[in-house]
RNA sequence: GGCGGGAUGGCCGAGUGGCUUAGGCAAGGGCCUGCAAAGCCCUGUACGCGGGUUCGAUUCCCGCUCCCGCCUCCA
């Protein structure tokens, strides 16, 4: 069985076959960097970290851009606002969504390009476009794209150009031939910043939004590539442009184009202009980043999930009990013999992420693999259990949520383990030697006061174990 | 109004024309344990409403209701 994808354009699910046999080219949508990010994005980012993960898993060299949009009129609008400078208030979004990004264990990726960079791309692309008769100058500094040259504008959205009726508002003012024209270059603006400009042969101007992503795709990946990913909310009018002015240079542009679900908060989507957002500092208070990483990973991506609190906290319960089997297993028999060893995948999970990336199937198969693990742990079969720990490290590393990998990451008062474990054994000595003298009252009171302490105690045949209440181990 | 997605047992969430009808969380019972915890075993018969097709539909078709997304900035 191969691996199959559910292509937006052709709103069906497709054998993945890439342009280069062992390569693929793929550019996911980032953010535009106006504020800080929030989890909604971070779905986004650990759904293609999936994706990226499996291809590679599948045997593929994987390319993967992921742009960051430092300017467009958010950005400098904010940056009138608070005084800012806006490269400035750019840099800093970024940087916390870097740090998000790395908290979640999402893959670095090959390249970062920032919209700004890449300006000398940009006005080729404009002359290109200009040239094929597909764009007009409107003005000094304003460069339109010609909807209407384009015969497969709408393709990718599924709507017909004549059912496209936006507000005439601006109509004739700002220079468009038509409505439903958009921006490859806006002319600078007296209420702007006077420092986001760059000079052009068209006049004084910036980027419209949607052509950094033309620009860079081919200066990363070529003329054409196999997958470009983002948000749903990105099909149109983002994608649709996107589309537009790479067809009309006579780019061959994506082969496949994939799109995440949106994360909701009290039954609408996440999102900054409507104030409903969580970030990720405010649930890290509460929750460790692997246990939100799964939260995310697990439902399909193309599904929308509702956010709280609560499902987070099922998700975590969820994810703790593979973990715990893990961390029994690695107490047992140590990391190394109980390595991801590649071809461990047992074959349900293998068919489910081939079915375009049925994360919720595989995390199905890995639990009825843990339940093996279980009883073969708790039946003292070491080779069966040692083997199933191996398979199931393997194929939570593959979504990104292997423990030993977020081992390091920590979780609230991580920095006193060592400390806290040191104390820990001195009490579990005082609760052994009293339960070899059958004195259960001061064993029982002990371990009560570790708990209350946020210490948990299990007795095995192995000895004593103690992990947090809270689930960081 | 146009386009698209969705409604599954207490909750989350896969999936399928009929088969042992995922998996998890929570709950109850059992095993294990000095008692617990963890783990394991068992229990819970669900597919929004109304029609239709079919020997048989949660799964296919039609209609309806409700929810969500896009159509303006949006992961």
């Amino acid at each position: 069985m191969s691996l199959r994808l559910y292509d937006t354009a052709t709103r069906a699910v497709r054998d993945f076959v890439s342009r280069e046999p062992g390569k693929v080219g793929m550019y996911v949508c980032g953010l535009t960097v106006q504020g800080a990010p929030h989890i909604g994005h971070m779905r986004s980012y650990v759904s293609f970290d999936v994706l990226r993960r499996w291809l590679a898993y599948r045997g593929h060299e994987v390319t993967h851009v992921r742009n960051v949009t430092d300017i467009d009129d958010k950005v400098l609008a904010k940056s009138v606002q608070t005084g800012q400078p806006w490269w400035a208030i750019g840099y800093a979004n970024e940087r916390l969504l870097e740090q998000a990004s790395a908290t979640l264990g999402c893959l670095d990726p090959t390249c970062e390009p920032r919209a700004t960079g890449h300006v000398p791309q940009m006005l080729a692309l404009i002359d290109r476009l200009i040239e094929r008769g597909h764009a007009y100058a409107a003005g000094p500094g304003d460069v339109y794209f010609d909807v209407a040259s384009y015969r497969d504008y709408g393709a990718l959205s599924n709507r017909r150009l004549e059912d496209m009726q936006p507000a005439e508002d601006n109509l004739g003012v700002d220079g468009k031939r038509d409505p439903r024209d958009f921006a490859l270059w806006k002319a600078v603006k007296p209420d702007e910043p006077a420092d986001a400009y760059w000079q052009t042969p068209w006049g004084r101007g910036r980027p419209g939004w949607h052509l950094e992503c033309s620009a860079m795709a081919h200066r990363y990946l070529g003329e054409e590539f196999d997958i470009h990913g983002g948000g749903l909310d990105l099909v149109f009018p983002h994608h649709e442009n996107e589309i537009a002015q790479s067809k009309a240079a006579g780019y061959g542009f994506a082969r496949y184009w994939m799109h995440n679900g949106m994360l909701n908060l009290a039954g609408g989507k996440m999102s900054k202009s409507d104030g409903n957002v969580i970030d990720l500092p405010t649930l890290l208070a509460s929750f460790r980043p692997v246990e939100i990483r799964a939260f995310l990973a697990t439902p399909h991506y193309r599904s929308t999930v509702e956010f709280s609190e609560e499902l987070l906290g099922e998700a975590a319960s969820a994810y703790r009990r593979i973990e715990g089997f893990v961390q029994r297993a690695i107490e047992r028999f140590g990391a190394t013999d109980t390595a991801p060893t590649q071809g461990a995948l047992c074959a349900d999970f293998l068919a489910a992420m081939d079915d375009d990336l049925n994360t919720s199937k595989a995390m199905a198969s890995i639990h009825e693999v843990v339940r093996e693990g279980n009883s073969a742990l708790s039946e003292d079969d070491d080779a069966a259990a040692r083997s199933t720990a191996a398979s199931v490290r393997a194929m939570l590393g593959v979504l990104g949520l292997d423990p030993v990998d977020h081992a390091a990451e920590g979780g609230p008062g991580d920095d006193l383990r060592v400390a806290v474990d040191a104390l820990v054994r001195m009490v579990l000595e005082q609760r052994d030697a009293a339960r070899a003298r059958k004195d259960w009252a001061t064993a029982d009171a002990l371990r009560d006061q570790l708990k209350r302490s946020g210490v948990l105690i299990e007795d095995t045949p192995h000895g004593p174990r103690w992990t947090l209440a809270d689930g960081s181990a």
